[in-house]
DNA sequence: TCTATTTGTACAACAGTGTCGAACATTTTG
DNA sequence: CAAAATGTTCGACACTGTTGTACAAATAGA
């Protein structure tokens, strides 16, 4: 058999492509496969006139939308199967509820949830949308994830973090505590942890926490909640794609 | 700029696998980019061997699962996004509950609803799934989309078609006619129209439709449904990918 | 604003890869 | 079991893809 040598230098850059968190540079594409600029040149033109690639205003190159995101629905859907036991039991061990997103673009996507029983809850429909940079779920995203901090860093309260560079430390803070908080940074008396989701292949596939009121989550049961929900063993995918 | 022959070539074919609706021969993609099977073969057993392509026991050749599905979880979003207005103006002109529902493998997926303000009212969550036999949703999938009839068919009322070849006839009907219709064939008293949305490359991307209790709907108020499904002006996509 | 540096594209020419055609396997059809 | 169709392997030539250089364009620095 005689692999195709121009074909494979292509796909290997779709994935290279897929696999950054930013669109890239020709020059770095360039390197990565091991040929001059001018080949990479036509290999990226070459994408970008099948409709593979996109090249933006600073002639960086990113995957189109075609080529799919790193996640399909069937993924999600799995996911979300997998991962209702582990918010069922987060409920019944903390009366607080449960939450599952994904993420989409520079929002996080709300796909499953488990309510609390008490009168007094949160509710995040499943089907909303909601910022990365002031959720615990979409913090957990900038930091396990591959998300990168959003263009624009809208106030929501008092609490969310605005500053790129506070909110860059936090990231890092939230990678090594191993969850993610927000507390009261997206909604006033709303404090929340989450821990990322991981896929077979260990890339991050969706967000899952718990949301409840401030009255009823002081610092320590934050803490308690987020080694909770770190702890949380979600059942493996079955299914080897 | 040059144009790479063999990775057009090999894009292309990646383009054919993924709009199939069943894995292809060899012979039949030679045919379809104009080269000869030798060369064919060759390309696709680079693509096998790059992971964007699998061959079957029976030498057919099918998109890898990493080629994603034919729509990304953005573009759904996105569809949710352009579909709100239409959900809610069916909403106040019918007085039922509007959903909106994707195709995931063998069923379907609720993302988006508006409700009914009425005490009696239909109510599939969004973030479930339903079966594409037997759901106006569903049909609308099997009748204007790529979805072909599932392996089992699950009876679930009395009305419920379960025989292969009668639900191949429905959707010829659907297809006719321009919209589906559950006829109590998913749970007694209900009776819902549905029909597909599309994206702005005409693949169908999602399925809208109206449900309400069979008591408020009978035969003329559901071609009323049908006709007024029909005839909803979705906002078309604005940013042209 | 201007210069220096880096990054991306265009061009020509040669080498090597991709395409062809036929022969050989393999599977499906009658 | 024969016949037809489908898929893979192989060698050889031609054309495509790669290279290296030169030019253009954007970014960084002063």
């Amino acid at each position: 058999m005689r692999v195709l040598q121009s074909l494979s230098r292509g796909l290997r850059t779709l994935d290279l492509l897929r696999e950054a968190d930013e669109p890239l540079r020709l020059t770095h594409i360039a390197d990565e496969l091991g040929v001059r600029k001018s080949n990479a040149s036509h290999i990226l033109k070459t994408l970008v006139a099948a409709g593979w690639a996109t090249q933006d205003s600073t002639r960086r190159y990113a995957p189109a939308a075609r080529c799919g995101g790193r996640h399909t629905l069937s993924d999600v859907v799995a996911c979300k199967e997998r991962c209702r036991p582990a918010l069922e039991s987060l409920v019944s061990a903390t009366g607080e509820c449960a939450h599952l997103a994904v993420l989409v673009e520079h929002r996080v996507w709300y796909v499953d949830k488990v309510e609390s029983t008490l009168p007094l809850k949160v509710d995040h429909p499943i089907g909303a949308l909601s910022p990365l940079h002031c959720t615990a779920l979409g913090k957990a995203f900038l930091a396990f994830g591959k998300a990168a901090i959003p263009p624009v860093l809208s106030k929501y309260t008092e609490r969310t973090i605005v500053d790129r560079h506070l909110l860059a430390r936090d990231v890092a803070a939230t990678r090594a505590r191993g969850f993610a908080i927000d507390n009261e940074e997206f909604a006033e008396g709303i404090r929340c942890v989450a821990r990322p989701v991981y896929d077979i292949r260990g890339d991050m596939i969706a967000a899952l926490g718990i949301s409840g009121p401030s009255v009823r989550i002081d610092d320590e049961r934050l803490e308690e909640f987020g080694a909770l929900v770190r702890a949380t063993v979600i059942v493996p995918e079955d299914n080897a794609s």
